[in-house]
Formats: C-alpha cells, structure tokens, sequence
RNA sequence: GGAGGAAUGGCAGAGCGGUUGAUUGCAGCAGUCUUGAAAACUGCCGUACUGAGAGGUACCGGGGGUUCGAAUCCCUCUUCCUCCGCCA
C-alpha cells in the first residue's frame, strides 16, 4: 500500500495516477478521506500519549510514596488516577476504529502508474514496447493447435485431470511430462548463471504472506483456501519468496537481493470458457519459475531492464516468436508500477500469449511487509523495492512450443532444451 | 494425538509487580594510543508514532485481562524444545 505521508506530500501526483488508472470518483475521494482520518489518527494519538504521560506520572509519584512509607498520601494520589483511565479507555477506542477505517481506505488504492506507463483502458491500449518478428511465421492451414498435438502425442491429459481432481488440472505424460521437466531445469539454471539463488518455497502460505505482496484483501478468490488450517495455495513463487525478508532491516550492501524458485501456482481464477481458455491457455494448476529481486530504489528501474532482458533471453534460446508490451494504466496490476508483458507468437492459434510478467512494485509491497534498508552512515531507514517476473510461466510455453514446433514427423524440441530432455523429437 | 518446559534487543543471556527500553557478554560504530594493525581504554550502539526542538508515548512471541503501575501475575492463541504415540 500507498505510505500516507507520500500521499500527504505528493496528493496531485497520486491522484493524476489514480486517473491513469482509470479510477472511479469514489476512489478520488477516499483520498480525501485517507488525508481526513490520519489527521484525527494523529490528534488523538497526541490525546492519547497525554493521558498516559499524566498516568505515568502519578504512578512514579505513588510508587515513590510507597517506598518512603507514606502510605496515606501514595492513597491519595491513586484516587487522582481514577478518572483518567475512564478517559484514555475511551481515546483509545476511538483511535482504534480511525486505524482501521485508516487502513481499510489505504487497501484500495492501488500503485500509483510510473510516468513511462501509457494511458488507456484496454489491452488494445497496451503500448508495444519490442515488436514481434515481421512477418510472423505462419504454418499454413494444416497447423493444430497445441490441444490437438498434445491428444495426437498423448503430451497432456485434460480429461483424466478432470477426473482426478476436475477442470483445469492437466496431467502430463511421457515424453511431455519429461518436456516440463525439462523446460523447470533449463529455466532454473539460466536463473541459477544470471545470479539468482534458488529458492524452494512452501507451496502454502498464511495470511500475513498473502497480505504482504497484495493477494489479501481483496483477491481471495483468486487462491485456494485450506480453511482447516487458513492457509492459501500459493498463485506464484512471488508469494512465499518476497515474504522472505518481510519485517526486516537490510543493510544497503546487501542490495540487490536476486531469487528465483520453480512452484506449482494455483489459480481459481473463476473466468470465462471458451475457444482462449482452451487446452493450456488457462488452467486451475501450472509450473512456473519466478525470478524475485529485491532493490535499491535508485537502481530498480535498470534491474528491471535487466529482468526483461533476462526474460527476452529464454525466449530467444527457444527460439519462439515473441513481442514485449508496456502495459497501459487501465490494464496492470493493482499493486504494480511498471508492467512488461511477454507475449509468444502462436502461429496455430493466431494469435498471442501472454507467458511472462515483469514488474516493478517500487515500495507498493515492501510498505506492507515493513522490508527495508539501512542506508550509509547516518543510517536513514528506508523501503526497498520489490520487482518480479516470470521466467518462465509452463504451461503456455509447453503450448508454444508445441505449435510452433509442429512437424509432420513430431514437434522438434528446441535445441537448448535437447540436454535435458533426452530426445529431439517428441512424438 | 498425550505429558511437561520455554519464547526478552543482531546473537548469547539477566531480570519474575514500582526511577527497567530493559544488567552483562559478544558482534557492530566512533575515538584515544600506534608508522599501521592487534590489544587496552572511552563513548555510542532497537523500532514506530508524535513534536520545530527539548521531549512524550507504545512495543520484552501475538491478542485480551488484573493493577495507580506489568517484561514480571491471570486467560487465550501461535511457535519452539524434551519425552511418549503415530508416520513418508
């Protein structure tokens, strides 16, 4: 979330982003709002110290008393006391509810835009950042789409998942299941030479780790809940590895702090059916291998650059048909400030798919997990800044692959990738 | 799952109702000494809110309670340790 003091200090800044974002009046005013009850959060803290400063006061007083002996006055004293805890009981109540009511309005407003963010509403709005190969490679019309390869190869089976556990749980056999195996491992060792220490995360996490990068409140339904225990299958490794340094102080040379981890994700995403949701396009469960970075606010944005560079990398190993878009305001994330998305080719489907996400969140998740750094000799506290990307999301460059790859003797399995799997063609 | 014990500052570890935000040691920072380093000595050495500042307030795993006053007493939750049971 938004610190209410960069609020306070940039409110024209705030709300030209809120704008950008395409936000709603009510949203505007809960500005105002914010602005109304850290003022009252303010005075009555104020009242509140008082009270208890007068509290402390007599209590040394009686204490000394009593140590002298001088009962009878200690007596007198404490009946001063009487009346001013009635007071700050009820200070305290009301400084309780303008906290909360403080912090309920701080949950809905998202990250404020970075200036290079375009403005528009829509995807079609999303600026193209690097443009895809011209022309685009085609197939011609004999081409299938990856949910037809993988049935001719048996590569994946929608339909025993949904069996075993139901729609949108694929199950990966064979020569596919080695493909994924293959992709996690090549994925996590290009990671593993550009720096990243690799991380194996638990694949649930609590409330406070939801919280901390922005999935609580708000976006319950987009994660499974185990209600027994309250703890939520992770949607990304971002979850579990930027909690990593929740509620502490890093020093400034430690910065920057580079992870990566391969998890399962789980998404419930309650969407839509249909012709782009089909085979691996969107799924309930997926592999992905994150890349974490935790920064130095004055170096985030190059880091950044590098992630997208790290990213473009994978992509060109594969040798798949990509394009980079700089998302526009109406279409990023509530907690983001900067989002490129990786789009591959499909020349199949004829169409583009979103496989990677890079981000930069500037303080928006690090305010909320309390991390911050110790700068220097005077040693100013501040908040780092937390970016992430895919590199790779799965399932939907197993999907690439598969039709771009496509041949009439079986999907050629790129070269990069030939170490792992233990075969060139899968078939 | 059953029975006990414990949770204090970066770490170790005192305190168990009154001037304790907290003894002490280690680590860290600044300085004296030294050609330099080490050693020794001196000082500093948590976070947040608030205030122009002096200062004030809160925090000793989390939440609640008793009391004029709680790190210290009570309740509750969480976590860890020991023993028993179960188990990949």
């Amino acid at each position: 979330m938004l610190q209410v003091n960069f609020i306070r200090n940039n409110k024209e800044r705030v709300l030209a982003g809120l704008k950008k974002r395409n936000a709603k009046e009510d949203l505007l005013q809960a500005i105002e709002s914010i602005l109304q009850l850290d003022d009252d959060r303010k005075r009555l803290k104020t009242e509140l110290d008082e009270a208890n400063a007068e509290r402390n006061r007599f209590s040394a007083e009686i204490g000394a008393l009593m140590k002298q002996g001088k009962k009878e006055e200690a007596e007198q004293s404490r009946s001063q006391v009487a009346g001013l805890k009635e007071r700050t009981a009820a200070i305290e109540e009301e400084l309780k509810s303008t906290e909360e009511q403080l912090t309920e309005q701080l949950y809905l407003i998202p990250n404020i835009p970075h200036e290079s963010v375009p403005v528009g509403i829509t995807p079609e709005d999303n600026e193209i950042y690097r443009p895809g190969p011209d022309p685009l490679p085609e197939l011609g019309d004999t081409a299938l789409p990856h949910w037809e390869i993988a049935a001719k190869y048996k590569v994946f089976d929608l339909e025993l998942g949904v069996k075993l556990t139901g729609a949108g749980f694929p199950v990966y056999r064979g020569k596919g299941a080695k493909l994924e195996r293959a992709l996690i491992n090549f994925f996590l060792d290009e990671a593993a030479a550009a720096g990243y220490e690799e991380i194996i995360p638990p694949l649930m996490v609590n409330e406070d780790s939801a919280r901390g990068t922005g999935q609580l409140p708000d976006k319950e339904a987009q994660m499974y809940h185990v209600t027994l225990d309250n703890l939520y299958l992770i949607p990304t490794a971002e979850v579990p590895v930027t909690n990593i340094y929740r509620d502490q102080i890093l020093d400034a040379s430690e910065l920057p702090i580079k992870m990566t981890a391969y998890t399962p994700c789980f998404r419930r995403e309650a969407g839509s059916y249909g012709a782009h949701v089909r085979g691996l396009n969107r799924v309930h469960q997926f592999d992905k291998i994150e890349i974490v970075q935790i920064a130095h606010p004055d170096q985030s944005y190059e880091i950044l650059m590098q992630m997208l560079e790290h990213v473009a990398g994978l992509l060109n190993k594969l040798g798949l048909p990509f394009r980079i878009l700089r998302l526009c305001g109406g279409d990023m994330g509530f907690t983001s400030a900067l989002t490129f998305d990786f789009e591959v080719w499909s020349a199949a489907q004829k169409r583009w798919l979103e496989v990677s996400s890079v981000s930069n969140f500037e303080t928006y998740q690090s305010n909320r997990m309390k991390m911050r750094f110790r700068e220097g000799k005077d040693k100013d506290i501040q908040l780092v800044h937390t970016l992430n990307g895919s590199a790779l999301a799965l399932a939907r460059i197993v999907a690439s692959i598969l039709e771009n790859n496509q041949s009439p003797e079986g999907v050629v399995i790129p070269e990069v990738l030939r170490k792992y799997t233990g075969f060139d063609l899968l078939n």
